[in-house]
RNA sequence: CGCGGGAUGGAGCAGUCUGGUAGCUCGUCGGGCUCAUAACCCGAAGGUCAUAGGUUCAAAUCCUAUUCCCGCAACCA
């Protein structure tokens, strides 16, 4: 029996464009789901749109559109994106599809007869004009944080969740499962606040406004977006061939909705019976290059699609998963792109291949068996290492030991100078099969990264993309063929440079000299 | 005293849990090589590890206090 491991992202709230934070969830849960494919698991990946907001009717009614038309066109982009990442996930799920309304349903049902779900009176301090209820730890001087007018008391019908019975539950699962929150900071950070408020129930339903999951047995009301929303990953894979991968092996998720996947989510399958996803990764945010939140009323904020416009698809790959700290938030620089693009991706790994095989095919045959070449590179430790890293979700640094081993092929080609054992074919074999073999292994182990990339690094040996494990040295025949550039050099724009780089001031001696006057 | 994250050479980060010569990438400077995408390799300079106290033989690391930045509450992962 293979194992499996079914991962998904949080689904999409369609009510704009695809910002950044949306293409970096979807690039590392593709690597998730890449690398785990390339471990020999059976792997599910599921992605997808959150369309039953009260605020997409809104949306809609803004832009003077139908809500359905307005939510196709939006979903369709995120679609897009993830297709224009070549994320691989298997399926695309959407809130307003029968499938998630059916499982959402039952659910609720379910719930409800156990008396987990239960209709009563929300009484709360609410402002009028977000028309929404706040807290008082949200509004603690009772004034809206939105619109800092005062709140009025209000009382509301409606559904509820039952959530304060499962405080003592919630808080042991955690305890018992040091994994199920990564990294440690959100996981001690949830972890505190359960221990230190109480858990309230939760309003789970809103009047029907002709938009959203109709309360069963209920319409006058439907289901609080979010209840709905979390569902979908259940939903995706429920009564279908597809049951088998439940429970997701690991949610990938930004910092802002922590709580509803690791507290609310596995309160609401565990009070209905259902196991308890394995895993919840947080990664974290994108900030804009002043190191602020991007956001539209600053106008920092960046579009991925700009940058798959501008620069190739696995160079921004590349420095979402490895600039990007796993387990922070870290700053988008274009600058930085093209720095990694340049000095890691082209001259490290793409001109090690043009070095090697240009310099070989110059006056060689093609053809590059392993007969009577010893082993003097090895990259089992490379791999075992990588896995360490992928196991606690520190993708940027899986990425950073393959780079090692990169730089290590580079420094053996310096050290062994190929290019001067013309004359002694042995010798020259000798050193161009293992750096042929390098380039070989690393890119296998590249791919579940950046997949094209390493499909075109693979072609010019002759060999098909497979598992590490099926990379063997010495038994691999190589059909070499000529290179081209993987990563062809991007410009830097003309950085508006503090020009006043004048006449290089003259190099003051090393040794200072005695104090001139 | 709302909660949480952060402050480390010019830039971006690791190291902090489990005290013991401060590390990586880029940039800068010097050298080497010439197979290669003016790429590659070696070496060097550059840090009072935010501040002030404390614990200790020893603190970036532990404790206390302070300052500054950022996120969580309106578009927003």
């Amino acid at each position: 029996m293979t194992e499996k491991f079914y991962i998904t992202t949080a689904i999409d709230y369609p009510n704009g464009i695809p910002h950044m934070g949306h293409a970096l969830e979807k690039v590392i849960s593709d690597a998730y789901n890449r690398w785990h494919k390339f471990l020999g698991f059976e792997t599910y990946f599921v992605t997808g749109t959150d369309e039953n907001g009260q605020k997409l009717l809104e949306a809609a009614k803004a832009a003077g559109i139908p809500t359905q038309e307005y939510v196709d066109t939006n979903s369709a982009k995120f679609k897009k994106l993830s297709h224009d990442l070549n994320v691989s996930n298997d399926d695309f799920i959407r809130t307003t599809e029968k499938r998630h309304i059916d499982v959402c349903n039952e659910l609720w049902t379910k719930l409800e007869k156990k008396g987990d779900v239960y209709f009563g009176v929300y009484s709360g301090q609410y402002c009028l004009a977000c028309e929404s209820f706040y807290t008082e730890t949200q509004a603690p001087d009772n004034i809206c944080p939105a619109h800092n007018t005062t709140l009025v008391k209000k009382e509301e019908e409606g559904y509820f969740f039952k959530m304060s019975s499962y405080q003592e539950w919630i808080i042991s699962y955690i305890k018992t499962h040091p994994t199920f929150i990564v990294p440690q900071s959100s996981y001690n950070e949830m972890l505190s606040r359960l221990e230190g408020d109480k858990l309230r129930d939760l309003p789970i339903s809103r009047p029907n406004e002709n938009w959203g999951i109709p309360v069963p047995g209920n319409p006058k009301f439907v289901m609080y977006t979010w209840f709905d929303a979390l569902i979908n990953y259940y939903a995706a894979v429920a009564h279908t061939d597809k049951e088998k991968f439940w429970p997701a092996s690991m949610h990938v998720i930004g910092k802002d909705i922590t709580w509803f996947h690791t507290v609310i989510w596995p309160i609401m399958l565990h009070a209905a019976d259902i196991a308890i996803p394995k895993q919840v990764y947080v990664h974290g945010m994108i900030l804009a290059e002043d190191g602020k939140k991007m956001s539209k009323s600053l106008g920092n904020v960046v579009d991925p699609n700009d940058m798959l416009a501008k620069y190739p698809l696995d160079s921004f790959r590349y420095y979402l998963l490895r600039a990007i700290p796993a387990q922070n938030d870290g700053r988008f620089s274009e600058k930085e792109l093209i720095e990694k693009q340049n000095a890691e991706l082209g001259n490290s790994y793409g001109n090690l291949i043009m070095r090697v095989l240009k310099l070989y095919l110059k006056d060689n045959a093609p053809t590059l068996d392993g007969t009577g070449v010893t082993q003097e590179v090895n990259f089992d430790d490379c791999f075992k290492k990588m896995k360490e890293y992928m196991e606690k979700r520190e993708h940027n640094r899986a990425l950073e030991v393959l780079w090692e081993g990169v730089n290590s092929m580079n420094q053996y080609v310096n050290i062994k100078e190929p290019w001067k054992l013309k004359e002694d074919k042995v010798a020259l074999k000798q050193v161009v099969y293992n750096c042929v073999y390098s380039i070989h292994a690393l890119s296998t182990l590249l791919s579940p990264f950046l997949p094209d990339t390493a499909l075109k690094a693979l072609q010019p040996l002759g060999v098909q993309l497979g598992r590490f494990e099926d990379v063997k040295f010495g038994t691999t025949t190589y059909e070499l063929t000529e290179p081209t550039p993987l990563f062809p050099k991007i410009d830097l724009p003309e950085a508006p440079k503090p020009e006043p780089k004048a006449p290089k001031p003259p190099k003051a001696p090393k040794v200072a000299k005695p104090e001139m006057a």
